[in-house]
DNA sequence: AGCGGTTGCTCATACGTATCACCAAATACG
DNA sequence: CGTATTTGGTGATACGTATGAGCAACCGCT
């Protein structure tokens, strides 16, 4: 079923079918040709070979996006956005799921496959050999570059609002927890958080401040360090919601009582923030947004269009209140 | 940077490059030559365009894979499962998050990109339209068709191993909740749950059954409704985690003890199942496996091997004994 | 020396589409 | 009526790779 048979089918030549079913609408056909040739399409179910075509055009209309890891919900959400701008645009979405073969690789494997861009998702891209990148359309999720385009949210805003809602509420001893060897966005949200604490008076002191990986699993193990300090903190901040859920799990396994005895913020707002009892408070990031428009951003430069506009501010983060947060315990009570 | 640039440089034919660099190892090459094509090729840099090779090979080297929804953590596992094996046996993986457009519509974007084969996950096969499917490679992922192979889990088993152990621990007011339109699993998990529950003598009436999407906001829900009975049941089977999620979460919010006043189980064993307090009482259902066994089974059949093996038996579920679960409270305490 | 067989490579072509150059017929124009 | 212009289409080619046919050189054997 090529373009070949719906020509003979409507008795014209392949080119006509090209120009017909995919030139650009100022190409001079007559009506009447126009019609038999679809109709032809149509019968036969002729559907063009995007291989053949994205070889000629030397697009492909597709694009990759590689992320770490597809557990992390946050990074799913990314997938999901990218993926929604892309499909309505006509792109397709080849996925690589970095795990034990490094994204550097991955991005060859992409280019391989001609995608016309890639989005990189929580990849450490500073570390990535040049050439892998060279004359590639990327845009980096989350992680300035300053010499690639990207999109990001508000870490230091997500970090600062935190912290500014814990001190409201009265809190002067307080956590964090994030990752060792954290990206660009974990360490904004830490200095915001730790800035924010410093300007109201209120410096954060090194046991205080847990390093552990950004998931359920360290956040559960930094905060049963946290518990066994002789003065355990009255407030905390995880660099994500993962890590909260950790510290939730934590604490109930410790039997500390959240938020009465201790408060938590997390930070991301994936879906299960809500579904966890208690409720997790968080600060919204919008993770399905930043996906959308990385794929967006990527889609105008491919058009040789504008990218200033939205390659420039970062996306709101905001605050949710939920059941993790109280004021602190009385002292001595 | 193409197969011609590298013969060039090795000052031999592209054909040569093309034998050396992909041609099946029973080429006769002088070691000599090869050695000097490699050398080019690796000094410029060549990689092989894949969209050419497809279209002269007219295999992709690719596959697609459909989800209904990509926030299921289930079909998230799905995907990265199949991700997994697709990409070390040198696949490409094209995904298409359903959302508003139709399966079938999603299958054919991924036929016009020629991928060798499709992985389809939570669609529902029987309604898609024969055409879209028709001499196509596909893996039907949990939900046997008869007509296309699949992989599945073993869905009345799992029913039945909620059933066993909340009828072991004395249960006998026992309630169901799943969705208005169950796939095929569904249907069978509830199957397996309910007859279970009619040979031991203890069947389920009808108020305790509930229709809801099969979601955290539908379990939520039903299980208001549940608690809204005059004899609310004291155990809960759910059609999937989500499901159960919700329920706890309305049980938390009604201030419903579980598992002291109701036990609850649940199906699949995500992540979250863990993380959750009480932690999840559910039936583990190996979803990275199914998608890693679709992604299998469909690389065999695009080899022309054996698929016999594979599509066989379902896989094992496994109940996972949590905190959620505990003998029902006496009567009239 | 003569000859079949093997080795090592190249030539030409095909895959299915887009697109440029070109052409015949029809039409406009003075 | 002769010529310029437009209309509506076709033919040929290129995209980058794989691959069967073919070919020259060399080998082993009698």
């Amino acid at each position: 079923m090529t373009g070949h048979d719906v020509a003979a089918h409507a008795g014209v030549s392949q080119s006509t079918v090209s120009l017909v079913l995919s030139g650009n609408p100022k190409a001079r056909i007559a009506d009447e040709t126009r019609e038999r040739v679809i109709e032809a399409a149509r019968e036969l179910g002729y559907r063009p070979n995007l291989l053949a075509r994205g070889l000629v055009q030397r697009r492909s209309f597709a694009l990759g996006i590689v992320v770490p890891e597809l557990d992390n919900p946050f990074f799913t959400e990314v997938v999901s956005g990218a993926e929604r701008v892309a499909g309505e645009a006509g792109y397709g979405v080849l996925l690589a799921d970095s795990g034990q073969i490094p994204a550097a690789e991955h991005v060859m494997r992409l280019r391989e496959r001609q995608v016309d861009g890639v989005i990189l998702a929580g990849v450490p891209v500073e570390t990535m050999p040049d050439e892998a990148l060279a004359d590639a359309n990327v845009v980096v999720v989350d992680e300035p570059t300053g010499r690639y385009p990207g999109v990001a949210s508000d870490a230091t805003g997500a970090g600062r609002k935190a912290a500014e809602h814990l001190l409201s509420l009265g809190h002067r001893s307080l956590a964090f927890m994030g990752p060792a060897d954290p990206s660009y966005t974990f360490r904004m949200r830490e200095r915001g958080f730790v800035q924010a604490l410093r300007e109201a008076g209120c410096a954060i002191t090194s046991p205080l401040l847990r390093r552990a990986p950004a998931s359920v699993a360290g956040g559960d193990r930094a905060m049963a360090a946290l518990l066994a300090l002789e003065v355990p903190p009255t407030g905390l901040f995880c660099a994500n919601d993962l890590m909260a859920l950790g510290a939730l799990k934590a604490c109930a396994a410790a039997g500390v009582r959240v938020p009465s005895e201790l408060s938590i913020v997390g930070c991301d707002d994936i879906e299960m923030a809500r579904y966890v009892t208690p409720e997790l408070t968080t600060v919204m990031v919008p993770a399905r947004g930043l996906g959308a428009r990385a794929a967006r951003l990527l889609l105008l430069t491919l058009d040789g269009r504008d990218t200033g506009a939205l390659s420039g501010k970062p996306l709101e983060v905001e605050f949710v209140s939920r059941q993790t947060t109280a004021p602190p315990p009385r002292r001595e009570p």
